[in-house]
DNA sequence: TCTGGGGTCCTAGGACCC
DNA sequence: TCTGGGGTCCTAGGACCC
């Protein structure tokens, strides 16, 4: 029997998830912000309503927030991903054939069978879930990935379909794809649809009938790739087992401009040990640091400066304070003064396994450090983030990125559970 | 005053080798 | 006058995603 993919996405993720330990919030306009408290995210849809847009900065639609006593919350994501973690185990017990595909989305192979039995599956998914972890979520069929992201938009945007919608090959997918912009396509950014727009290709349709050898000179194979999926023929398989890790990569806008070498390196110094905790998590070792720093491109007004440097490790390794070392030799290569900084940020690649040890004639390994590195991850893990560090990640953290509106992590620190009182 | 963060894939072009 | 050709590997940059 031939296969179809559905695609599950919750509703306004962070949303959802900050209204479930807050029911107050339910039917009121609600935003989430990203990092540094600085765009928008998330948003409930009384608040799409209103006209907020995604991605605006939050200092410039303030005013119109506060207007409408829209309830705007930082960024969580230690909530949002124990939330996610939970929608998914629930997933994974109900479906055998699952690709966690991103924090809130998730690609499922079915068998092809008839249009009723899909849609009462899908009914019974999404009651599940709902059920067991609060979560709202909508899904859509179809015979390829990007066109079971279009039938999933169709399932959240139009409620009478009650969250589940099917793009099947019974019914007229061209009348469909002639309403949808080439640039709504999944895989199709802004850049790709101003090509096409020159190329006179403006709908979904045009782009499934378009010229494959212009498609693979102007949008490469992935173009090419599209088209066919538009037209359901499936190349986006499922992945179900997720790929390794080619790079991990942590770095923070300032809640504060940073003008000096000391504070920058506190900073460094700071996401260089959470990249390293992330890397130990995952039992990985890298073998390429890279470092980089930039000032605010937006301040037009102010000189403009970013660069990075990259190096490679004598020995691949997952010690904080070695990458610390290296982190710093870059730093100061990099750093001049008279800018305002307003980023930097590590990225570290050439990961492999920790148990694959390619050894160093010239570097003795200390079957110590290994166990004061465990020790250190559970002491962090059971006390909480940052209970020890390096002491260079600085203590007073002046730069430290703003989290002024964040709610608490429900579900992931003991001091922060929710509090039940009964009258 | 104030504009996120983390990740992937693809391609062109240069370096290098024989 | 006139100075090869083909293959591989690596990297930077572009574009995309959520």
């Amino acid at each position: 029997m031939p296969s179809l993919f559905a695609l599950l996405d919750c509703n306004n993720f962070y949303v959802s998830c900050e209204r479930f330990f807050n029911p107050g919030l339910a039917d009121q306009p609600v935003v989430v912000l990203s990092n540094n408290d600085g765009c928008i995210i998330a948003r409930s849809n009384e608040a799409k309503a209103l006209g907020i847009r995604m991605g605006e900065p939050y200092f410039k639609c303030k005013p119109l927030l506060e207007y409408y006593r829209v309830r705007v919350f930082s960024s969580n994501y230690a909530l949002y991903g124990d939330m996610s973690q939970r929608v998914m185990e629930v997933l994974g017990r109900l479906e055998p054939e699952v690709e966690v595909y991103s924090i809130d989305e998730a690609f499922i192979r079915l068998p092809a069978t008839g249009e009723e039995s899909l849609r009462r599956l899908g009914t019974e998914i999404r009651g599940t879930i709902r059920r067991e972890t609060g979560i709202p979520v909508s899904i859509g069929f179809a015979p390829t990935k990007t066109l079971a992201k279009l039938a999933n938009r169709m399932a959240k945007k139009q409620v009478e379909h009650g969250g589940v919608f099917g793009l099947l090959p019974e019914h007229d997918i061209t009348a469909f794809l002639k309403d949808i912009g080439a640039g709504e396509v999944w895989g199709i950014g802004s850049r790709s649809a101003q090509k096409l727009a020159a190329h006179n290709i403006r709908t979904a349709y045009d782009l499934s009938r378009a010229d494959e050898r212009w498609l693979k000179k102007n949008l490469s194979i992935t173009g090419v790739r599209t088209m066919y999926e538009l037209q359901g023929i499936s190349c986006f398989p499922l992945e179900e087992m997720p790929q390794p890790k080619h790079s991990l990569a942590c770095s923070r806008s300032f809640g504060a401009p940073v003008r000096e070498l000391g504070e920058m390196h506190e900073a460094a110094v700071s996401y260089v040990s959470r990249a390293a905790e992330k890397l130990r998590a995952q039992r990985l070792k890298a073998g390429c640091l890279t470092l980089y720093l930039t000032t605010n491109r937006f301040r037009t007004d102010q000189p403009q400066y970013a660069n990075s440097r990259t190096v490679s490790l004598p020995c691949p390794t997952a010690d904080t304070a070695e990458l610390i070392i290296q982190a710093g030799r870059c730093l100061k290569e990099l750093f001049r003064e008279g800018y305002v900084y307003q980023k930097v940020g590590v990225v570290l690649s050439d990961l492999l396994p920790e148990h694959l040890h390619q050894a160093n004639l010239f570097v003795t390994p200390s079957p110590h450090r290994d166990t004061l590195l465990q020790a250190l991850d559970r002491i962090n893990l059971r006390w909480g983030k940052d209970t020890l560090q390096y002491a260079s990640a600085g203590f007073s953290k002046q730069w430290h990125h703003r989290q002024e509106r964040k709610s608490p992590s429900y579900t992931t620190s003991w001091r922060e559970l929710p509090v039940v009182r009964a009258f």
